[in-house]
DNA sequence: ATCCCAATTGACAACGCTGTCATTCAAGGC
DNA sequence: GCCTTGAATGACAGCGTTGTCAATTGGGAT
């Protein structure tokens, strides 16, 4: 195992093509960042030439010299629930790959006091050209402030609020658990305990206000006491669900602000012999893989996760690239799945 | 919404802070890289002066100059078991960011064809000193060969072989599924099914390899039709667990070589109306947060990944920067997990 | 034929850093 | 007191690209 010397192959340069194509390197940048006016016999000498050397160009250079980095960074809270930060990652690796840029994670784990300093310094080491921010990072205002002061392009995935300065991609929480709600009112419950998700997050308000809008629709009256505090995580929904569960009268179903929550709930029904659907309901929200793996498989929401993910990144580029951003916030559509954890209540 | 003029705050470069200081460029990168000769009091002068400026050396710059990135690479197959990678991330960017590397990203997606070119091209474009490959990529012989005329450093995580050229990290996957296997001997089975696991895999073999292992061991005979072929998804684990649990006699236990089948596994069993412990023990390998989260809490196989991954980090680091590896293969240990879905057989 | 303009191409200076080599300086040996 | 030596520092030339601006070319209008 060699130690020393560690280098590159010399991959060919810019002036190795130029020579081969018979043109300045000037041109031959033209031609890779297919700009105009450039004779089309030209670019094909070139490009055969880049071919030919397989060339690629040294995004360190173009970095220092333009000043586009062709990277953007993800920067995210390590989520509970990591099969979402997977959705992400599809998403924009769909539009990163065919756009030529490349991405740059940056996990947020520390404290909330060194947030904005650990991001400013991930920033301006790597010159990345934009960011995403996935939720609840969006809602940091600090960072927001930063970031539009510098200038950097940005986009928001699942925030609290519309910043006009960012690109904005959320789904429509409030009515995914409005129709959840009122799914499961459908079947007939009228004692339907609610697990909210963490405070931190946009969505979780939305989630809440949703089940509040079903029950009052519905002429349910709300009780504080069926609504209990989770944060997202297996735990804390267990730690809920014992609650509620507890109660006597006990809730017949139980809405969870998400997937893993919704399992903690179902961890605890069972262990507490109730059976699911027949005794008790349960939906999650998110349709996580898990979701479709326990038992019974879990009524859920689906949220288009990859394509708000590959959405923002396509128009998080356009803006880089200088195009005038179409419209700033898009809303995605969510889609309640049915499965077996929801039913009629008893008797 | 500024669409144009993208440009970063023209942060303090070395010359700002060399003449801050009030020496040469070249003694500010010195400090910089912590190299010999330099006076206490000079690298105090400079370092003060480059935290009032709040300079951050350029990457793009050093990498230009130098020849290293800072940055490594981590190639992926898009993997079943996202919780896996997320073991493996934390690992990473714990050692990361202590020693200022960033990471990079590249999924591979692509059908096996392209899949050299497609890294070919990751590597050369980013320039990235030194790859971390996540099985079954360690075993591409085309891949490491390349690595090796190009002299990258690399790590492998879990390969098949323990290429002398890399860096390997893998655990004990045979003397685990040994020991699972012993554990539901031990309960009193005697008829136990297997899932393998992908054949792409190294860790497939070895841990079927521990499955006959055990068997012989304790003098059980072996029979190909309690042994079906999976691919490490819930799905593949459904459809052997059907194929098996609808034998006569059933196997009264089945060791699945990851927890997404024997998730499957278990999922077809509640079908079926078995009980699990009772009437079946379902055994499952990585421990994946799901795992815990099933009915019955899923007994498995705890990998060290996250330590697999640091250590890995770390050691190709040090390879990186010249420093003479120490060992080329590095073994972890693997944990027995019990949890309720092992008991006695029934009878 | 002449002139003008737009399209195309090229020369060359950055970009911010590191590597190389030269220079300075103080301490120690004779 | 002079020379040697090694530690500390600095000057300067790249690294491979893009931006700027100048030069060249070809085609149409006069």
């Amino acid at each position: 195992m060699s130690s020393k010397n560690i280098r590159h192959a010399k991959g060919a340069t810019i002036t190795d093509v130029a020579k081969k194509a018979g043109v300045s390197i000037k041109t031959v940048s033209r031609v890779m960042n297919k700009e105009a006016n450039v004779t089309e016999a030209t670019a094909e000498k070139v490009q055969s030439a880049a071919k030919a050397l397989n060339y690629e160009p040294n995004l360190s250079a173009r970095m220092l010299a333009g000043s586009k980095s062709f990277s953007i960074g993800l920067i995210y809270e390590n989520p509970h629930e990591f099969s979402y930060l997977k959705r992400v990652l599809d998403g924009i690796f769909d539009v990163c790959g065919k756009q030529g840029y490349s991405l740059l994670l940056k996990p947020c784990l520390t404290p909330k006091e060194g947030l904005l300093d650990e991001i400013q310094q991930f920033i301006k080491q790597t010159r990345v050209d934009g960011v995403i921010l996935i939720a609840p990072l969006g809602d940091v205002p600090e960072l927001n402030q930063y970031l539009v002061e510098e200038a950097i392009p940005f986009a928001q995935i699942s925030p609290n609020n519309d910043d006009e300065h960012a690109l904005v991609a959320h789904c429509d929480d409030q009515l995914a658990a409005l129709n959840m709600t009122e799914h499961v009112i459908a079947l007939g419950h009228r004692h339907i305990g609610f697990i909210k998700g963490h405070p931190d997050h946009g969505a979780t308000d939305l989630r809440y206000q949703g089940y509040l809008q079903a029950l009052k629709k519905h002429g349910i009256k709300t009780d504080e006491k069926l609504v209990e505090q989770g944060y997202f995580d297996f735990e804390s929904g267990q730690r809920a669900g014992e609650k509620l569960l507890k109660q006597s009268p006990r809730p017949t179903a139980i809405i969870a602000s998400n997937d893993d929550m919704a399992a903690g709930a179902n961890f605890v029904a069972r262990e507490l012999k109730l059976d699911v659907p027949a005794e008790l309901s349960i939906t999650g929200f998110d349709d996580t893989p898990t979701a479709a793996h326990l038992w019974p498989p879990l009524t859920t929401v689906k949220q288009p996760i990859t394509s708000m993910a590959s959405s923002s990144t396509e128009r998080l580029i356009a803006w880089i690239r200088g195009d005038a951003p179409t419209k700033n916030v898009e809303s995605f559509h969510c889609e309640l799945v049915i499965r077996r954890s929801t039913a009629k209540p008893p008797e």
